[in-house]
DNA sequence: AGAGCACATCGACGCACGTCGATGTCTGAA
DNA sequence: TTCAGACATCGACGTGCGTCGATGTGCTCT
């Protein structure tokens, strides 16, 4: 740590995360990253059975259904949500193990240094 | 549950996250909703002594001085990273209980059922 | 068969984001 | 004082995202 050019510091050891996990974490975080997706995830797994359906989903946000539906699909399409249709309704449930391995993430590939 | 239009499942009982809550949390996924951001805080964390130098990140990836800048800017306004100038080096530090927090969204606020 | 409801899809709009090259600011050394 | 290096900021570009109204699809009941 003499001249500027030079290696100012420590060589990054430990081991960090990899490009590709991070390519692959980053689409859960993303979709999770949003206000409205955030509480749908929240009213749905706070529901009673830990499902819900859309209609009264809707009725919870000032938004349009296509708009919920299309935050619904994000969710699903990113692996959180599961789907399940009833006749005429459609129910959603937060994927068992979903939230956990996100959750998991915090614990292990980023907050443990060594 | 007979005829549509009507009350059809469940009233959404227990208590979930307020929007409030929502836009104040999102905030800091989507500051992490990114693979480069994502690296960047893994690196950091697993840099001996818990920091590193802008200067050794910018060789960790492909990508302009200005764009790894600009990156932990984001994460630094999130509240996820620390700043500390000393002399010419910048080093960055996950900020202590910053990711904690965010672990802690998920046991909480929204795994947790009832 | 027809009507009505629940939900998905489509096309479009405005805005925010990731990236870049160029330039500015500050520090330490000559 | 001058110069070179480390990092931040600026302006610009293309792309993706959140939202909407309109329309399509599938189900149920009459």
């Amino acid at each position: 740590m003499s001249e500027p050019g030079l290696a100012c510091c420590t060589p990054l050891t430990g081991t960090a995360m990899s490009p590709g996990q991070a390519e692959q974490v980053a689409p859960l975080l993303k979709a999770l990253a949003d206000p409205v997706r955030l509480r749908l995830v929240s009213l749905i797994a706070a529901s009673a059975g830990g499902e819900a359906c859309v209609c009264d989903l809707n009725d919870a946000f000032d938004l349009t259904q296509a708009t919920i539906s299309h935050h619904l699909k994000v969710l699903h399409t990113a692996g959180l949500l599961d789907r399940d249709k009833r006749g005429v309704w459609v129910y959603y449930a937060v994927r068992p193990g979903a939230l956990a391995a996100v959750a998991n993430l915090f614990d292990t590939a980023v907050l443990t240094p060594a």
